[in-house]
RNA sequence: UAAAGCGAUUGUCGCAGGCAGGAGAAAUCCUGCGUGAGGAAAGUCGGGACAGCACAGAGCACCGUACUUCUUAACAGGAAGGUAUCUUCAAGAUAACAGCAAGUGCCACAGAAAAUUACCGCUCUUCGGAGUAAGGGUGAAAACGUGAGGUAAGAGCUCACGCGAAGUUAUGGUAACAUAGUUUCGGGGUAAACCUUACGGGCUGCAAGACCAAAUAUACCGACGCUUGAGGGCUGCUCGUCCAAGUCGGGAGGGUAGGUUGCUUGAGUCUUUCGGCAACGACAGACCUAGAGAAAUGACAAUCACCUUGGAAACAAGGAACAGAAUCCCGCUUAUGCUUUAUUUU
RNA sequence: GCCCAUGUGGUGAAAUUGGUAAACACGCUACAUUCAGGGUGUAGUGAGCUUAAGCUCUUGGAAGUUCGAGUCUUCUCAUGGGCA
């Protein structure tokens, strides 16, 4: 139930995305860049986690292993996620996320779904666990 | 050389279309069934279909093609044949293969001279000059080759044989052309130089185009014009034709960048028979086989199959190329690992 | 997806109708000047072999046309740009 990947889950608007990373706060976590903007819902939008894979043409010359890379990473958040979308309907926020993928090999699936873990935990430890905090800046 | 294939099954989770059923006012959601990358999907190099440009008209310019016949919707594609060159023991390969003998241009350096030539030389001489192109060297390229006659010396100047070119006749072939005869001739290269000849091409491309929804805001400067006509009508120019009261340029400023359609049934795929040397064509039957849109076609596990190495075997370890549809077709080109089949040569 | 443009020393760039490839500027190296650095001046500077002289290779790459290609033609690689 909790582990498909439906479009609403995904970030596909050209104004959101440009929103994301506009105002956005990104950090590096290797094998990723991380671009996230979490903010309060507004009244169309939902309270999900929505989520983006990005692949460089440059590190990636050819469309195989680009589309290789981003079936991997978007598998792993499929997995992975389910916590998130818990935590954001209590806390009624949207949770933009985009992965920008950095590293210039292809990693194997079972390492790119242990920095996914990784990544969601300190996810939740940053913007979850002091919630009163941090619901007051984002909504500001 | 030609053709075909690119794993299979099961389980768990996931994505995108389609069909059927159900829920709902609708958006949409749920369940079930079945479908979901390639031979090159690539490069975007040819050619179409389709769409828009009021009409799609004429001429020039520009671009393309270039042995013949056939084939195809069309092509710079394909088939069969001709010619030339190259190569092998052999099957074969390659060709931008019309015209410098229509005109113009160019041919560095060297060389007398790079195309109506003359330095040395040779011959004659009235010593002013005249006639020559045998011999010489230069260069990528130097005025048909060999022999004989001829002459003052020489020269296709003449003759014999040979080489090449153009015309023409006969025979064979649909034709390119081939073979044989005959007439005239001997003019270096370059057309991937301008060009000539023949034939062909309107331009722009699905981000084309159509519809729905949403949103607005104009002011300033310069130029031209308001029927004696500026400007525009997607092609560089001219003509023709149509529209026409505002248009064009500049730097500011404001708004939207959502959805539906085009969108996949088509020069379609497979099979039998027939015509044709072949490419290909014709009739009949069967089948429906991706349609995304920040962009699906996936991940993990197990078993089997394939390849390599080790091994007698069981088995063990490792490997699996080039590469990812985007309006759709037909070609070409380039990148590619392995397996299978057929044919040919040794 | 569709349509275009550009590739020359380490860098930015020249090269007239095809005729000795690298003018010019920057940079770099050596020497002189200075206690030292900077600045200035002089000389050199594509790569390989070599003490030098010299030879060979080189215009993104591979072929072709031509006596001869940076220039003309074809294929290919890389980089950059435009579109509603």
């Amino acid at each position: 139930m909790n582990e498909g990947l439906p479009k609403e889950q995904r970030l596909y608007k050209k104004k959101a995305i440009q929103l994301l990373f506009e105002k956005g706060k990104g950090f590096n976590f290797y094998p990723f860049r991380v671009v996230v903007h979490a903010h309060a819902s507004e009244d169309d939008e939902p309270t999900i986690p929505r989520f983006l894979v990005s692949v460089s043409k440059k590190r990636f010359h050819h469309a195989v292993k680009r589309n290789k890379v981003k079936r991997l990473v978007r598998e792993a958040w499929r997995r992975n996620k389910s916590e998130l979308i818990v935590k954001c309907e209590e806390h009624k926020i949207t949770f933009d996320v985009a992965l920008v993928y950095t590293a210039t090999t292809i990693l194997p699936y079972e390492e790119i779904e242990k920095k996914i873990k990784q990544l969601s935990l300190r996810l939740n430890n940053n913007y979850f666990l002091h919630d009163d905090e941090k619901n007051n800046t984002t909504a500001s």
